[in-house]
DNA sequence: TGCGCAAAACGAAAGCAAATGAAAGTATGC
DNA sequence: GCATACTTTCATTTGCTTTCGTTTTGCGCA
């Protein structure tokens, strides 16, 4: 039973029960909620409305969904390992194995994402490295694991993405010599390359991509031949590509003749 | 039953128990703590917005809740937690004195500290307005509490201070025009000023002192007359200082000879 | 597949009781 | 006297519900 406390509440905390719920289940239903906290549907599809205008949460016919992004920096940073779920063995593995090219001295671009940022537990063993990232939760992993030397490149936050964008972080990134970039991506194939949601988001990716010396591409399988809106780059921008044995054979020779190594992990 | 004195109690006796309950109980109720007194509603009302003002609640329909414990992990990643704890019902009132300050369309700088930070909760009401920040805790906070525009200055990160330090951090700042600047310090007194613990970190406030055209300070009483090892700015060129009933009257005197206008709170 | 229909969910509007803020009034104390 | 603390009064707002007409969904049937 997840009815605790049937009783009489305020709006605020009906509202953080069904955020709690929600970030429990994933889902809601409009039903369910009215009956559960006595009130009548309307009252709860206010709630909802109300916090979807905050970015809470997601509504669809029938109730609400979580949105993907975590609800905020705070659970986004905190919740990492449960929210990416799907694939996040995979994603550790590939993570694992771009940590192994960096190398002593390197300066090293961590790009926003959830794959990439599982790279930095992984580089407790490298010495004297220099992270380079506009990730806050990059940010956040390497305060909680390493002792090496952090640049955060400034600008504009950007809540999807949880990390600086624009002319500010553009300009920051000018300034680096990066001996590797370690990218992920929304979306890659043999055509398009690799595409992503937003144009803001492309254009940091290539600047990113311009100022580095060696580019691996962290993507695990369920990104090929997914069409992302907005294009980044070609795979030939690319030096390497860190995927998982469930990328197509078909995938990995179109890589290959595009120009990247391809390692499967 | 929680009801122990419903006899006659003061003022300050009365808001202290409302207190009490609430960080028992997390809610309370304006009908019930009414009755529970024998005050009117109104007086109930008054003795929450009396205490809303302060930071030590937040009022809502019907009554109040807590505020959040405002554990935004990346103060746990930084050691902030223990240092917030000393003077904070102080920190607060203060922070909640500063936000009153700001005004629509503001583009406000925060410094980093354990002050300013508490100011973020407070900013929920003011309209459009963009912060700029140099501090991790804030951008968290803002990320928690805010929708606004969120701009971060990039740079070493210093782990000490949670903040982003050095060159990098220097020029972004440059680009701005700051209409407010809610700085702290490690320490003030007539003779040296706001000092600081490092060159770096008085480098960063100078600048961001320069870059902004009203300057507040926010430094609790304990701050009055602790010697910082370097100096970061005399007291002429701020503002505003915002401070606590606690600051002597002679410090008062000193603060208004050197210049700035003196908040106590 | 595609179509049609009933149930469910939805948004807008209207109504109601509780809660609220502002203003004016009443004790009590220095 | 003035100030403080509290109350009553009253117009307004808030949170919630009911009602009603519309849209969406699921399901049976071809």
């Amino acid at each position: 039973m997840p009815t605790p406390l049937p009783q009489d509440l305020s709006t605020t905390q009906r509202r953080d029960a069904i955020l709690e719920q929600l970030q429990r289940q994933g889902v809601v239903r409009v039903r369910d909620l009215a009956k559960h906290f006595a009130v009548s549907t309307v009252t709860v599809r206010a709630d909802l409305a109300a916090m979807e205008e905050e970015g809470l949460l997601r509504r669809e016919h029938g109730g609400a969904v979580r949105t993907l992004p975590g609800r905020t920096l705070l659970t986004s940073l905190s919740g990492m390992e449960e929210r990416q779920g799907l694939n996040s063995t995979q994603k550790r593995a590939i993570a694992a194995a771009a940590a192994r090219h960096v190398r002593p001295r390197d300066i090293i671009l961590i790009d926003a994402g959830t794959t990439a940022v599982e790279m930095v537990p992984f580089l407790t063993e490298v010495d004297d490295i220099t992270i380079v990232t506009n990730a806050l939760n990059v940010a956040a992993a390497v305060g909680a694991h390493l002792r090496c030397r952090l640049i955060l490149l400034g600008g504009t936050y950007s809540r999807t993405s949880s990390s600086t964008l624009g002319p500010q972080a553009l300009h920051a990134l000018s300034e680096f010599n990066i001996s590797r970039l370690f990218l992920g991506t929304q979306a890659f194939d043999a055509a398009s390359g690799l595409t992503d949601t937003t144009t803001e988001i492309a254009q940091m990716k290539r600047a990113m991509i311009d100022a580095s010396r060696e580019v691996y591409l962290l993507a695990d399988s369920s990104k090929w031949e997914k069409a992302g809106f907005i294009k980044v780059a070609p795979l030939g921008k690319v030096h390497h590509v860190l995927s998982d044995s469930a990328l197509p054979a078909c995938a990995i020779r179109a890589i290959k003749e595009a120009g990247p190594r391809c390692e499967i992990v």
